[in-house]
DNA sequence: ATAAACCCTTACGTTGCGTGAATGTCAAAG
DNA sequence: CTTTGACATTCACGCAACGTAAGGGTTTAT
């Protein structure tokens, strides 16, 4: 039996372009081509074409469905894992972006308590944070490596109570960094102030402490634009200002 | 502060060829533009990008969170909602791949027995057969409608003998009916006997047989290309000869 | 003979950018 | 003062798997 780009397609209840396309990619050529140029398929193109189907009902791509079916010495189980693991790997994703729409939904609704609302930010942020990975990694590179991703680990593990008093202690940072600002003097007693609460806010999510990780990452503060930006926020020049107050702190400058 | 497409990049983690793309889509367009016709981003922006990438991580279309973000009196908890029933909608789909994905796997491993087998077999054609949805609709609108889904459940229910019963007289029809096609006659007693065998493999199917409806069924091996194919595979004509002969074998036709 | 129903190729649209190419602008360094 | 390098800009193609015309030949039936 020979069918035509139509009579195929309605066998197999595909579209005429469809078999056109697939002729374009090569992964289906017609038995032959009649003296008008039209497409003739035969019996074996047909099978071919169930096989094809078969795979793409999978949810494989046409590139390795491709594969496994011209080449007989193709591992046909093993490109059947592959694709599972990836599917998989889709799903786990897609669960996680349903919980995280799950949360938005109970956040905006403002079913949840303010504790969890807290912990929402918290999430907020860390998807922001997950954002500027890449742009993040340089910097790890170039000021040890680690620190981010342990602070992101010691997070999770906060309780509530050492939560709240990070907080806490982040806004006694910015207020006093604020009224420091306004003395103009980062050598000052303010400023020095701010300087040490800022230590003890950072050893919320370092375990060791040191003067010269403390003043690199003051300097990050300036180099890095996203840092400058979340303390440039209210009032510019303010990283810089911070930076000049640790060093200080830290000996670094005088 | 201002930012440059690089440096909003930069702070958000994203390219600035985002930036120009978000732009030129209208999701976030620039502060203003400098004389040079530089993009220049405010605090405005920053805080309006913040949102975009929110919405994104929870994988909206750019589409969607424009209409979010846009219109205030726009409804985000149900637009969140609406997401979600998608991104449901999206996992249980994949959860039915996989499970294909499995069986399809199992089959090809032979881990399983005979009778499983015979079932992928029906699985698979299941598959393919999904796919012909939309044409199928037109014939079974024409033809009756739920017999195609009707006979899909009784296979499901079958006990083994009842199956192989089925199959094996499957057999028979083809070859009477192969042999009937050489003697060239439809009202032949090899082509009665092969209408008669036909009767006897759709009482399988049909709870209540009538002559009409087998008559009805005749016609469309021969209007359905699907069935036509079917038959015809070994020998064009097949199909239509098998329609005379139930016409004949039925009374609709003498 | 003409209309209906096929067939063909070409090519743009879909989503969210990545990745050039070709060109303009602006700072610091020679 | 010019060169260099790091920015910026606007096209425009590419990705997957087709849908959907546009524009034009072929076959078939009336």
């Amino acid at each position: 039996m020979e069918y035509t780009v139509q009579g195929l397609g309605q066998l197999a209840g595909i579209s005429a372009r469809t078999l056109r396309y697939y002729d374009e990619i090569g992964i289906l050529k017609p038995a032959r081509m009649n003296s008008s140029g039209y497409r003739i398929y035969g019996q074996k193109e047909v099978d071919r074409l169930q096989q094809i189907l078969f795979y793409r009902e999978l949810g494989m791509s046409l590139d390795n469905i491709k594969e496994i079916i011209t080449s007989p010495s193709f591992d046909e189980v093993e490109a059947l894992r592959e694709h599972q693991v990836k599917l998989l790997a889709k799903k786990e994703q897609l669960e996680q972006l349903i919980s995280n729409v799950d949360k938005t939904i109970a956040h905006k609704e403002g079913r949840i308590n303010m504790s969890d609302k807290e912990k929402f930010a918290g999430f907020k942020q860390k998807l922001i944070d997950d954002n500027e990975k890449k742009y993040g990694k340089e910097i790890r590179e170039k000021y040890g490596d680690d620190w981010v991703n342990k602070s992101n680990e010691q997070v999770k593990n906060m309780t509530q109570d050492q939560y709240d008093g990070v907080t806490r202690l982040a806004n006694e940072v910015n207020e006093t960094l604020k009224a420091a600002m306004e003395t103009g003097d980062p050598a000052g007693e303010v400023a020095q102030k701010a300087a040490d609460l800022h230590r003890k806010w950072l050893c919320f999510y370092w375990d060791t402490y040191s003067k010269e990780a403390h003043a690199g990452l003051a300097q990050m503060y300036v180099d890095d634009p996203r840092f400058t930006a979340y303390y440039d926020k209210e009032q510019p020049g303010t990283a810089e200002f911070l930076r000049d107050a640790i060093l200080i702190y830290t000996g670094m400058k005088e």
